[in-house]
DNA sequence: GCAGGGGATGGTATAGTGTTGCGTAAATAG
DNA sequence: CTATTTACGCAACACTATACCATCCCCTGC
Protein backbone atom coordinates (compact mmCIF):
# COMPACT_ATOMS: atom_id res chain seq x y z
CA UNK A 1 0.00 0.00 0.00
CA UNK A 2 1.30 3.50 -0.44
CA UNK A 3 0.50 5.65 2.33
CA UNK A 4 2.85 8.87 3.25
CA UNK A 5 4.92 8.45 5.60
CA UNK A 6 5.35 11.87 7.94
CA UNK A 7 8.94 13.31 7.36
CA UNK A 8 9.41 12.82 10.84
CA UNK A 9 10.75 8.81 10.61
CA UNK A 10 8.93 7.05 12.57
CA UNK A 11 7.48 3.65 12.87
CA UNK A 12 4.38 3.51 11.24
CA UNK A 13 2.88 0.47 12.36
CA UNK A 14 3.47 1.32 15.52
CA UNK A 15 2.02 4.58 15.25
CA UNK A 16 -0.96 3.62 13.96
CA UNK A 17 -1.76 0.93 16.62
CA UNK A 18 -0.81 3.11 19.30
CA UNK A 19 -3.23 5.60 17.93
CA UNK A 20 -5.99 3.17 17.72
CA UNK A 21 -5.02 1.89 21.48
CA UNK A 22 -5.01 5.56 23.08
CA UNK A 23 -8.24 5.73 21.04
CA UNK A 24 -10.50 2.81 22.80
CA UNK A 25 -8.30 3.92 26.11
CA UNK A 26 -9.99 7.25 25.88
CA UNK A 27 -13.36 6.13 24.83
CA UNK A 28 -13.65 3.19 27.33
CA UNK A 29 -12.99 6.62 29.93
CA UNK A 30 -15.41 8.42 28.07
CA UNK A 31 -18.02 6.08 28.11
CA UNK A 32 -18.59 6.72 24.65
CA UNK A 33 -18.69 3.74 22.03
CA UNK A 34 -15.46 3.25 19.41
CA UNK A 35 -17.77 0.98 17.19
CA UNK A 36 -16.22 -1.18 14.09
CA UNK A 37 -16.91 1.84 11.84
CA UNK A 38 -15.18 4.48 13.73
CA UNK A 39 -12.28 2.30 14.51
CA UNK A 40 -11.98 1.71 10.75
CA UNK A 41 -12.59 5.19 9.54
CA UNK A 42 -9.95 6.34 12.17
CA UNK A 43 -7.52 3.69 11.03
CA UNK A 44 -8.00 4.87 7.52
CA UNK A 45 -6.61 8.17 8.23
CA UNK A 46 -3.86 7.13 10.52
CA UNK A 47 -2.42 5.40 8.05
CA UNK A 48 -2.29 8.39 5.48
CA UNK A 49 -0.37 10.97 7.12
CA UNK A 50 -1.89 13.50 4.68
CA UNK A 51 -4.74 14.84 5.75
CA UNK A 52 -7.83 13.10 3.53
CA UNK A 53 -11.02 14.33 2.33
CA UNK A 54 -14.16 13.05 3.88
CA UNK A 55 -14.62 11.54 0.17
CA UNK A 56 -11.56 10.16 0.41
CA UNK A 57 -12.53 8.48 3.12
CA UNK A 58 -16.09 7.72 1.81
CA UNK A 59 -14.14 6.20 -1.58
CA UNK A 60 -11.99 4.00 0.42
CA UNK A 61 -14.69 2.49 2.55
CA UNK A 62 -16.64 1.78 -0.15
CA UNK A 63 -13.16 -0.05 -1.49
CA UNK A 64 -13.18 -2.07 1.15
CA UNK A 65 -16.59 -3.45 0.90
CA UNK A 66 -18.36 -1.41 3.46
CA UNK A 67 -21.32 0.85 2.18
CA UNK A 68 -21.42 4.35 3.03
CA UNK A 69 -22.90 7.38 2.07
CA UNK A 70 -21.58 11.23 2.49
CA UNK A 71 -24.01 11.25 5.98
CA UNK A 72 -22.21 8.13 7.24
CA UNK A 73 -18.77 9.63 7.13
CA UNK A 74 -19.36 13.17 7.91
CA UNK A 75 -21.26 11.39 11.56
CA UNK A 76 -18.34 9.41 12.17
CA UNK A 77 -15.95 12.16 12.30
CA UNK A 78 -17.89 14.98 14.05
CA UNK A 79 -18.08 12.11 16.48
CA UNK A 80 -14.06 11.27 16.27
CA UNK A 81 -13.78 15.14 16.47
CA UNK A 82 -15.59 15.17 19.51
CA UNK A 83 -13.37 13.52 21.04
CA UNK A 84 -10.80 14.77 20.17
CA UNK A 85 -9.42 12.03 17.83
CA UNK A 86 -9.22 13.57 14.66
CA UNK A 87 -9.12 17.63 13.61
CA UNK A 88 -10.44 18.71 10.63
CA UNK A 89 -8.31 21.24 8.58
CA UNK A 90 -10.18 24.22 7.28
CA UNK A 91 -7.68 25.44 4.77
CA UNK A 92 -7.66 21.97 3.34
CA UNK A 93 -11.45 20.37 3.85
CA UNK A 94 -9.21 17.71 5.33
CA UNK A 95 -8.88 15.64 8.59
CA UNK A 96 -6.05 14.25 10.16
CA UNK A 97 -5.82 12.21 12.92
CA UNK A 98 -4.81 13.94 16.80
CA UNK A 99 -1.34 12.91 17.78
CA UNK A 100 -1.96 14.40 21.46
CA UNK A 101 -5.71 13.08 22.02
CA UNK A 102 -5.68 13.49 25.61
CA UNK A 103 -4.48 16.60 26.36
CA UNK A 104 -6.72 19.40 25.09
CA UNK A 105 -4.76 20.88 22.05
CA UNK A 106 -5.74 24.12 19.85
CA UNK A 107 -3.61 22.28 17.31
CA UNK A 108 -1.28 23.92 15.34
CA UNK A 109 -0.44 22.65 11.78
CA UNK A 110 2.18 22.40 9.72
CA UNK A 111 1.54 21.79 6.01
CA UNK A 112 3.93 20.35 3.25
CA UNK A 113 2.81 21.43 0.11
CA UNK A 114 5.05 19.28 -1.57
CA UNK A 115 4.36 16.01 -0.03
CA UNK A 116 1.23 16.96 2.26
CA UNK A 117 2.26 15.37 5.75
CA UNK A 118 1.42 17.30 8.13
CA UNK A 119 2.93 18.37 11.91
CA UNK A 120 0.89 19.05 14.24
CA UNK A 121 2.99 21.12 17.02
CA UNK A 122 1.54 22.14 20.76
CA UNK A 123 3.43 25.37 20.45
CA UNK A 124 2.57 26.92 23.60
CA UNK A 125 4.45 29.98 22.76
CA UNK A 126 2.24 30.92 20.11
CA UNK A 127 -0.80 29.98 22.05
CA UNK A 128 0.80 32.38 24.52
CA UNK A 129 1.23 34.92 22.06
CA UNK A 130 -2.33 34.83 20.61
CA UNK A 131 -3.71 34.85 24.49
CA UNK A 132 -1.80 37.54 25.28
CA UNK A 133 -2.94 39.72 22.13
CA UNK A 134 -6.89 38.66 22.42
CA UNK A 135 -6.93 39.61 26.19
CA UNK A 136 -5.03 42.74 24.86
CA UNK A 137 -8.03 43.36 22.32
CA UNK A 138 -11.00 41.65 25.43
CA UNK A 139 -11.80 39.25 23.24
CA UNK A 140 -12.74 35.90 24.43
CA UNK A 141 -11.23 32.75 22.45
CA UNK A 142 -13.50 29.65 21.78
CA UNK A 143 -11.56 28.46 19.24
CA UNK A 144 -8.11 28.66 17.22
CA UNK A 145 -7.43 27.87 13.61
CA UNK A 146 -3.70 28.13 13.07
CA UNK A 147 -2.86 26.17 9.61
CA UNK A 148 0.71 27.31 8.53
CA UNK A 149 1.38 25.77 4.30
CA UNK A 150 4.69 25.25 3.54
CA UNK A 151 7.77 23.10 2.89
CA UNK A 152 8.46 20.88 5.27
CA UNK A 153 12.68 20.20 5.79
CA UNK A 154 12.65 17.15 4.12
CA UNK A 155 11.31 18.70 1.47
CA UNK A 156 13.33 21.30 1.37
CA UNK A 157 16.36 18.77 1.63
CA UNK A 158 14.95 16.63 -1.38
CA UNK A 159 14.51 19.40 -3.97
CA UNK A 160 17.25 21.77 -2.87
CA UNK A 161 15.95 24.75 -3.64
CA UNK A 162 14.28 23.90 -6.45
CA UNK A 163 10.21 25.10 -5.20
CA UNK A 164 11.31 28.57 -3.70
CA UNK A 165 12.61 26.12 -0.58
CA UNK A 166 16.49 26.91 -0.13
CA UNK B 1 -29.79 49.44 5.13
CA UNK B 2 -29.18 47.21 7.76
CA UNK B 3 -25.42 46.40 7.88
CA UNK B 4 -23.29 45.49 11.28
CA UNK B 5 -21.08 47.96 12.11
CA UNK B 6 -17.97 46.45 13.92
CA UNK B 7 -17.83 46.36 17.52
CA UNK B 8 -15.21 49.10 17.47
CA UNK B 9 -17.26 52.38 16.90
CA UNK B 10 -16.14 53.98 13.71
CA UNK B 11 -17.29 56.45 11.13
CA UNK B 12 -18.47 53.28 8.38
CA UNK B 13 -19.53 55.41 5.86
CA UNK B 14 -15.86 56.69 6.61
CA UNK B 15 -14.44 53.54 6.77
CA UNK B 16 -16.33 52.36 3.39
CA UNK B 17 -14.91 55.62 1.28
CA UNK B 18 -11.31 55.18 2.69
CA UNK B 19 -11.52 51.51 1.75
CA UNK B 20 -12.68 52.77 -1.30
CA UNK B 21 -10.20 55.12 -2.15
CA UNK B 22 -7.13 53.50 -1.01
CA UNK B 23 -8.52 50.28 -3.21
CA UNK B 24 -8.63 52.65 -6.89
CA UNK B 25 -4.83 54.20 -5.22
CA UNK B 26 -3.27 50.70 -4.96
CA UNK B 27 -4.95 49.69 -8.51
CA UNK B 28 -3.38 52.14 -10.24
CA UNK B 29 -0.36 52.18 -8.57
CA UNK B 30 -0.25 48.46 -9.34
CA UNK B 31 -1.66 49.08 -13.07
CA UNK B 32 -4.55 46.89 -12.69
CA UNK B 33 -8.44 47.67 -13.21
CA UNK B 34 -10.87 48.40 -10.27
CA UNK B 35 -13.71 48.11 -12.83
CA UNK B 36 -16.89 48.58 -12.00
CA UNK B 37 -18.04 44.93 -10.84
CA UNK B 38 -15.04 44.50 -8.98
CA UNK B 39 -15.35 47.72 -7.16
CA UNK B 40 -19.20 47.12 -6.62
CA UNK B 41 -18.23 43.64 -5.03
CA UNK B 42 -15.36 45.49 -3.03
CA UNK B 43 -17.63 48.03 -1.59
CA UNK B 44 -20.55 45.19 -0.78
CA UNK B 45 -17.71 43.40 1.19
CA UNK B 46 -16.73 46.49 3.37
CA UNK B 47 -20.30 47.76 3.94
CA UNK B 48 -20.81 44.77 6.01
CA UNK B 49 -18.09 44.26 8.11
CA UNK B 50 -19.42 40.55 8.45
CA UNK B 51 -17.44 38.00 6.22
CA UNK B 52 -19.76 37.54 3.58
CA UNK B 53 -20.14 34.10 1.33
CA UNK B 54 -19.50 34.29 -2.17
CA UNK B 55 -23.12 33.17 -2.42
CA UNK B 56 -24.66 36.44 -0.18
CA UNK B 57 -22.60 38.40 -2.60
CA UNK B 58 -24.09 36.79 -5.64
CA UNK B 59 -27.53 37.14 -4.39
CA UNK B 60 -26.68 40.84 -3.12
CA UNK B 61 -25.74 41.24 -6.88
CA UNK B 62 -28.74 39.85 -8.65
CA UNK B 63 -30.95 42.24 -6.03
CA UNK B 64 -29.23 45.15 -7.09
CA UNK B 65 -30.02 44.22 -10.91
CA UNK B 66 -26.57 43.39 -11.92
CA UNK B 67 -26.85 39.75 -13.56
CA UNK B 68 -24.19 37.38 -12.43
CA UNK B 69 -23.09 33.56 -12.04
CA UNK B 70 -20.83 32.24 -9.62
CA UNK B 71 -17.69 32.28 -11.87
CA UNK B 72 -18.45 35.86 -12.16
CA UNK B 73 -18.04 36.82 -7.71
CA UNK B 74 -15.16 33.73 -7.68
CA UNK B 75 -13.21 35.47 -10.50
CA UNK B 76 -13.76 39.11 -8.97
CA UNK B 77 -12.56 37.66 -5.35
CA UNK B 78 -9.77 35.91 -7.00
CA UNK B 79 -9.12 39.46 -8.03
CA UNK B 80 -9.21 41.54 -5.18
CA UNK B 81 -7.46 38.42 -3.03
CA UNK B 82 -4.68 38.81 -5.37
CA UNK B 83 -4.61 42.71 -4.95
CA UNK B 84 -4.66 42.43 -1.19
CA UNK B 85 -7.71 43.95 -0.82
CA UNK B 86 -10.06 40.90 1.02
CA UNK B 87 -9.00 38.39 2.96
CA UNK B 88 -11.22 34.59 2.49
CA UNK B 89 -11.53 33.09 5.72
CA UNK B 90 -11.05 29.51 5.37
CA UNK B 91 -13.26 28.76 8.91
CA UNK B 92 -16.00 30.46 7.13
CA UNK B 93 -15.74 30.45 3.63
CA UNK B 94 -16.32 33.70 3.56
CA UNK B 95 -14.72 36.75 2.42
CA UNK B 96 -13.66 40.04 4.25
CA UNK B 97 -12.13 43.44 3.51
CA UNK B 98 -8.72 43.51 4.35
CA UNK B 99 -8.14 47.09 6.66
CA UNK B 100 -4.64 47.21 5.67
CA UNK B 101 -3.99 46.39 2.28
CA UNK B 102 -1.18 48.22 1.79
CA UNK B 103 0.91 46.29 4.04
CA UNK B 104 2.15 42.63 4.19
CA UNK B 105 -0.57 41.58 6.29
CA UNK B 106 -0.53 37.97 7.22
CA UNK B 107 -3.70 38.00 8.66
CA UNK B 108 -4.97 37.46 12.19
CA UNK B 109 -8.67 37.09 12.45
CA UNK B 110 -11.02 37.52 15.35
CA UNK B 111 -14.43 36.34 15.05
CA UNK B 112 -17.08 37.14 16.72
CA UNK B 113 -19.87 34.14 16.82
CA UNK B 114 -22.16 36.54 18.59
CA UNK B 115 -22.36 39.45 15.94
CA UNK B 116 -19.70 38.26 13.61
CA UNK B 117 -17.99 41.10 13.65
CA UNK B 118 -14.64 40.22 12.45
CA UNK B 119 -11.36 41.95 13.42
CA UNK B 120 -8.35 41.77 11.52
CA UNK B 121 -5.22 42.65 13.36
CA UNK B 122 -1.80 42.76 12.20
CA UNK B 123 -0.38 41.03 15.44
CA UNK B 124 3.30 40.90 14.95
CA UNK B 125 4.17 39.04 18.69
CA UNK B 126 2.67 36.35 17.28
CA UNK B 127 4.17 36.58 13.66
CA UNK B 128 7.21 36.11 16.11
CA UNK B 129 6.17 33.58 17.85
CA UNK B 130 5.34 31.48 14.78
CA UNK B 131 8.15 32.19 12.85
CA UNK B 132 10.07 31.02 15.85
CA UNK B 133 8.23 27.79 16.08
CA UNK B 134 8.83 27.44 12.60
CA UNK B 135 12.19 27.89 12.11
CA UNK B 136 12.88 25.98 14.60
CA UNK B 137 11.23 22.76 12.78
CA UNK B 138 13.23 23.41 9.66
CA UNK B 139 9.33 24.36 8.21
CA UNK B 140 9.66 27.10 5.51
CA UNK B 141 6.18 29.11 5.79
CA UNK B 142 4.55 30.42 2.64
CA UNK B 143 0.87 30.97 4.11
CA UNK B 144 -0.26 31.25 7.97
CA UNK B 145 -3.92 30.78 8.23
CA UNK B 146 -4.71 32.12 11.90
CA UNK B 147 -8.64 32.58 12.57
CA UNK B 148 -9.95 33.48 16.15
CA UNK B 149 -13.23 32.40 16.95
CA UNK B 150 -15.27 33.77 20.22
CA UNK B 151 -16.76 36.72 21.67
CA UNK B 152 -15.67 40.25 21.20
CA UNK B 153 -15.86 43.18 23.97
CA UNK B 154 -18.88 44.07 22.67
CA UNK B 155 -21.10 41.01 23.13
CA UNK B 156 -19.13 39.94 26.09
CA UNK B 157 -20.23 42.96 27.52
CA UNK B 158 -23.90 43.10 26.01
CA UNK B 159 -24.93 40.21 27.85
CA UNK B 160 -23.36 39.76 30.92
CA UNK B 161 -22.20 36.32 30.68
CA UNK B 162 -25.24 34.61 29.38
CA UNK B 163 -23.31 33.60 26.31
CA UNK B 164 -20.59 31.29 28.18
CA UNK B 165 -18.58 34.87 28.33
CA UNK B 166 -18.14 36.11 31.54
C1' DG C 1 -11.46 54.68 -38.82
C1' DC C 2 -10.01 49.76 -38.56
C1' DA C 3 -7.86 45.27 -37.30
C1' DG C 4 -5.68 42.78 -33.69
C1' DG C 5 -4.75 41.35 -28.93
C1' DG C 6 -5.47 40.86 -24.11
C1' DG C 7 -8.09 41.52 -20.16
C1' DA C 8 -12.79 41.36 -18.26
C1' DT C 9 -17.38 39.56 -18.17
C1' DG C 10 -21.57 36.47 -19.23
C1' DG C 11 -23.32 31.88 -19.00
C1' DT C 12 -23.82 26.72 -18.78
C1' DA C 13 -22.52 22.86 -16.85
C1' DT C 14 -20.26 20.21 -13.47
C1' DA C 15 -17.26 19.04 -9.59
C1' DG C 16 -16.48 19.03 -4.66
C1' DT C 17 -18.04 19.56 0.16
C1' DG C 18 -21.46 19.22 3.75
C1' DT C 19 -26.43 18.73 5.77
C1' DT C 20 -31.42 17.33 6.71
C1' DG C 21 -34.58 13.98 7.58
C1' DC C 22 -36.25 9.67 8.29
C1' DG C 23 -36.41 4.81 8.89
C1' DT C 24 -34.06 0.67 10.54
C1' DA C 25 -30.79 -2.01 13.22
C1' DA C 26 -27.98 -2.84 16.99
C1' DA C 27 -26.63 -2.18 21.70
C1' DT C 28 -27.68 -1.13 26.45
C1' DA C 29 -30.87 -0.82 30.38
C1' DG C 30 -34.72 -2.39 33.16
C1' DC D 1 -38.04 -9.84 26.66
C1' DT D 2 -39.48 -5.12 26.10
C1' DA D 3 -38.27 -0.24 26.33
C1' DT D 4 -34.90 3.18 25.44
C1' DT D 5 -31.03 4.90 23.51
C1' DT D 6 -27.48 5.09 20.15
C1' DA D 7 -25.59 4.14 15.75
C1' DC D 8 -26.12 3.22 10.91
C1' DG D 9 -28.12 3.11 5.92
C1' DC D 10 -30.11 5.83 2.53
C1' DA D 11 -32.29 9.41 -0.42
C1' DA D 12 -32.50 13.90 -1.30
C1' DC D 13 -30.80 18.31 -1.05
C1' DA D 14 -27.90 22.66 0.02
C1' DC D 15 -23.78 25.02 -0.24
C1' DT D 16 -19.12 26.06 -2.19
C1' DA D 17 -16.10 26.25 -6.07
C1' DT D 18 -14.24 25.35 -10.81
C1' DA D 19 -13.90 24.20 -16.06
C1' DC D 20 -14.91 25.73 -20.20
C1' DC D 21 -16.38 28.56 -23.95
C1' DA D 22 -18.34 32.72 -25.96
C1' DT D 23 -18.65 37.60 -25.99
C1' DC D 24 -17.49 42.11 -25.04
C1' DC D 25 -14.62 45.99 -24.09
C1' DC D 26 -10.64 48.63 -24.10
C1' DC D 27 -6.29 49.75 -25.71
C1' DT D 28 -2.79 49.90 -29.17
C1' DG D 29 -0.78 50.14 -33.68
C1' DC D 30 -1.74 50.89 -38.33
ZN1 LIG E 1 2.63 7.13 11.28
ZN1 LIG F 1 7.24 17.76 2.63
ZN1 LIG G 1 -16.74 50.14 8.80
ZN1 LIG H 1 -19.67 40.37 18.93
Amino acid sequence: MTHALPYRTHNHAHCVTDAMDEARSLCQTAGTRLTQLRAQILELIWQSHRPLGAYDILAILNDQGRKAAPPTVYRTLDFLQGMGLVHRIASLNAFVGCSQPSHNHNGCFLICEECQNVLELSADSIRQAISKETGAQGFKVRETTLEIAGTCPACINKDGGKNGAQ
